[in-house]
RNA sequence: GCCCCUGUGGUGGAAUUGGUAGACGCGCUCGACUCAAAAUCGAGUAUCGAAAGAUGUGCCCGUUCGAGUCGGGCCAGGGGCACCA
């Protein structure tokens, strides 16, 4: 070990290439070892690697090197989340064919992965875009629809009607079509769904065992599920034969209703359009504007009314106005609803502008007053009032009454309804998995048999006209129908890629050839042990992984019903960005183009300044974007992973900057010295117990942290090492110590650790050896310091001896010189003492 | 609009979960080494103050002997909202 500096050029790649070559990160699935399976989101294949993946990886890969080191069979693979939207958008936009825009993608992050040094098994390297992948995936949407857990029914989409094409959520801007520019649509399309309500309860229920998920994350699910008990009952219409079911949370609330509202797709709405043209117009407008809920709750509240009277429940003689309104969902409840304005924001609005009866029922004190003044309802506790036999009631109370007069009378009934909605999976895309049906003009929808499968995209495809490919692909889609042998048509909707990532963790614990997994292989591996990937997956493909575990397992196909036993979100990477204004518009420039100081930044090609602006999450909009390979190139693997764990914690966002990507490179030069001090030879041989305890205190500690993912505090622990072991003289501990710290890094900084091992290692590499082992007896200091107080004010502090009683710390408390200045003889009225830590004087 | 999170020095953050606020890193200042620079090493670095001391964890209020930590109310920034992945 002569050389002076690290040179990660030079070494990165070998120890890369010698890990591959000793295949150590191949997980075993006969090992007798425990085993661990650490995993984070797979990435899809945009086309480079992204700092964000970056940070996430190195994440995983310090907890599977880590396990490794402490005698586990790690599992820690990598796949491709690979289809979606971006290939379509290329194939448009380039000309390229999706699947090879893909594969090549594909074959670009790899290597760029390849090159960070993760430890990773890649003999089990899947992409979902390949039909071995896909090809079971039908097979599974078979097993669930056989179990009666697929359905069909209609539902909305986002429609061009200038393109004449469905759009995602994302291709809608400001409720025009990204392309075209025309006003977006909703339009009712037959599609596939997955019925994830029937497992609402157990979605919910099964959150309250996953101990090791963040709270946040919990929480969020529990209210997407969102589980509410009310009353569902009917309204009687005056002059009609029919009634109108409307479910309430607020029963008690009853004798507040000013009217009654359905949505635009009801079938009383509907009916009524076929006959009258204002109705007609009315429905029409309420399907202007996307599907998603932030539009949909934020445009203007629009009501028509129909004319029609509700006859209320408990008084014939009072009549509701029956209003079409654009903000009431036939997929949540009924599809219909009463508005008590005094007490909802959204009915008070309605009813201001429609000029209707605003009644108090609820009453905070003694403002009873049946006229309800004012924009703002009332939503908090109080007692019923203006609401005859209600009066006086709790609204817990008077909710329980209606209820139970509800159902005594015949006209309601106690109802829990969702918030959830079955998931629904049909895209009208090319690229995706295709799902596995065929319509027979006969025998309607018809599953593929299973022999058939894979059913594969074809190749030969355009892309020069708007909407999905398959839809008009001259052979595809014809095929004979299995059942009756007559002309048939394939299905040509795909499948929503969330479903793709929703089973890709049990494929890669097993994948044979003839089915999507073996359950005993499965079983040995499953759950994950540890799953990491960002936030915005708190509900959507969390939830759906979770359903889809929980439906494999009513089929009894699998043996697990929470797919990841613990869960870890982290925070994004964020970077200040540029800016000039040029011509009054802001222009952005990236890092490389800046030249930074600590006052300031300027242009690196004319020396103008720039504006530094707020440090945000990188995106190719805004510029601020760094490229993994870059760094990489300058700085080596190892300062960039070190970059990735240091400072900031782990679930935070973490601000790039070069100054500390600098400041890395030198830590890791700087271990690099260390470990060229390790002489056994010429140390003293004397022991160094404060530097035993400091080493001690390192081991136990980092591997705390890095158990609890709490990465920037191992990275502070072995900085604090790094500081004593300089300071120390040479002696056996010192080495000791140097030995502890390369290995306490390697998780890390694998490849400065393997080519440290090399010398002062036993012969293996770092990746196979085993964690240090501690001293409990060097773990504890025989010295505190505690803090006297002087009414929860600092006024000193003591070294003590470890374990003083209270009496001996009251006693060195009251005789210290500063305490006695600070209480200028004042009286001490009690005396609080936490051993170990503080005395607090009360006077 | 609805749900969730975050806020501590110049800066990223730490704080044994109610007990000495600012560990550790970055930056900066001074010094050593050098012809010089880089690298490296050493000392210092919350604010006000000469000091004693006072103030200080987004803002306001509360609970407590004691609050960054608990409760209530705000403000600001971020994530998600079912077809982005």
């Amino acid at each position: 070990m002569t050389d002076p500096r690290f040179n990660p050029m030079a070494a990165d790649a070998r120890w890369q290439k010698a890990w591959d070559d000793a295949r150590v990160f191949e997980a075993s699935d006969d090992s007798d070892k425990p085993r661990s399976y650490v995993l984070e989101m797979f990435p899809y294949p945009s086309g480079r690697i992204h700092i964000g993946h970056v940070r996430n990886y190195t994440m995983g890969d310090v907890l599977a090197r880590y396990k490794r080191m402490t005698g586990h069979e790690v599992l820690h693979p990598m796949g491709w989340d690979a289809f979606g939207m971006p290939a379509e958008n290329a194939a448009m936009e380039k000309g390229v064919h999706p699947g090879g825009w893909t594969r090549s993608n594909i074959a670009n992050m790899k290597a760029q992965l390849k090159r960070l040094g993760f430890a990773l098994d890649w003999s089990r390297e899947l992409a979902t875009c390949d039909p071995e992948y896909y090809g079971h995936e039908q097979a599974l949407f078979l097993d669930l629809y056989a179990a009666g857990l697929v359905y069909r029914k209609e539902s909305a989409v986002n429609w061009d009607p200038v393109d004449m094409t469905v759009l995602a959520n994302e291709q809608v801007i400001d409720g025009k079509g990204w392309r075209s520019g025309a006003e977006v649509e909703r339009r009712k399309l037959s599609q596939w769904f997955l019925k994830i309500t029937d497992f609402a309860d157990e979605l919910l229920e099964g959150l309250g065992g996953l101990d090791n998920w963040p709270d946040k994350v919990r929480l969020m699910q529990q209210n997407w599920i969102g589980k509410s008990q009310g009353l569902q009952f009917r309204f009687a219409i005056e002059g009609e034969k029919g009634g109108l079911d409307v479910f309430t949370t607020r029963p008690d609330t009853i004798f507040g209703a000013s009217f009654v509202a359905i949505a635009a797709d009801h079938p009383i709405a509907q009916q009524l359009a076929a006959n009258d043209s204002a109705v007609a117009a009315f429905v029409e407008t309420c399907k202007k504007g996307g599907t998603t809920a932030a539009e949909i709750e934020t445009q203007e509240k629009l009501g028509h009314d129909t004319g029609l009277r509700c006859v209320h429940p408990f008084d014939e003689s009072i009549a509701l106005p029956l209003y079409i309104a654009n903000f009431v969902l036939m997929d949540y409840g009924t599809g219909a609803v009463f508005g008590c304005p005094a007490h909802d924001q959204r009915d008070l609005d309605f009813s201001r502008k429609y000029d209707l009866p605003v009644t108090r029922v609820v009453a905070d004190g003694d403002l009873t007053d049946p006229v309800f003044v004012g924009d703002e309802a009332y939503s908090g506790p109080g007692a019923l009032v203006n609401s005859r036999f209600l009066d006086g009631m709790t609204i817990d109370a008077a909710k329980a009454e209606v209820i139970a007069r509800a159902e005594a009378e015949g006209w309601g009934q106690a109802t829990t309804t969702w918030r959830l909605r079955d998931w629904g999976v049909s895209r009208q895309r090319y690229w995706g998995t295709p799902i596995p049906f065929i319509h027979c003009g006969t025998c309607g929808v018809v599953p593929v048999p299973k022999e058939q499968l894979p059913v594969v995209l074809p190749e030969d495809v355009d892309f020069k006209t708007p909407g999905n490919p398959l839809l008009r692909h001259p052979t595809w889609k014809h095929v004979q129908c299995p059942k009756c042998g007559g002309k048939a048509e394939r299905e040509t909707d795909t499948l929503d890629t969330f479903v793709d990532s929703s089973w890709y963790f049990i494929r890669f614990a097993s994948q044979p050839a003839d089915k999507p997994f073996d359950p005993a292989v499965a079983a040995k591996w499953l759950p994950v042990e540890q799953y990491i990937g960002g936030v915005e997956h708190a509900i959507l493909h969390l939830l759906y992984a979770r359903f889809w575990t929980r439906a494999l397992a009513r089929i009894e196909m699998i043996d697990i019903k929470e797919p990841f036993a613990s869960l870890f979100t982290q925070g994004m990477v964020t970077h200040e960005t540029y800016a000039r204004m040029v011509e009054g518009r802001e222009v952005y420039f990236g890092p490389d183009e800046i030249e930074r100081s600590s006052d300031g930044a300027v242009l690196r090609s004319d020396g103008a300044p720039v504006t530094i602006g707020r440090v945000i999450k990188m995106s190719k909009s805004k510029k601020n974007v760094v490229d993994p390979d870059d760094i990489v190139d300058q700085y080596g693997a190892d300062a960039v992973r070190w970059f990735m764990l240091s400072d900031s914690p782990p679930e935070r966002d973490l601000p790039w900057s070069e100054a500390g990507i600098e400041g890395c490179w030198r830590f890791v030069q700087r271990l690099w010295r260390l470990a060229g001090q390790y002489n056994p030879e010429q140390a003293s041989g004397g022991s160094d117990k404060a530097l035993d305890r400091k080493t001690h205190q390192a081991i136990a500690g980092v591997a705390a942290d890095i158990e609890a993912l709490s990465f920037n505090k191992a990275i502070a622990k072995i900085y604090d090492l790094a500081n004593a072991i300089e300071k120390a003289a040479p002696s056996a501990s010192r080495d000791a110590a140097i030995r502890t710290i390369v290995l306490l890094s390697a998780p890390m900084t694998p490849h400065l650790a393997e080519e440290a091992w090399a010398t002062i290692g036993d012969g293996g590499l770092i990746a196979q050896a085993a964690w240090p082992s501690v001293d409990p007896a060097l773990l504890m200091d025989d010295e505190v310091t505690i803090a006297v107080q002087i009414k929860g004010k600092l006024r000193d502090t003591l070294t003590v001896a470890k374990g003083l009683s209270r009496d001996e710390l009251e006693a060195l408390a009251l005789g210290s010189e500063k305490v006695q200045r600070a209480l200028d003889g004042a009286e001490v009225k009690k005396v609080i003492v936490v051993p170990d830590r503080l005395v607090n004087l009360v006077i």
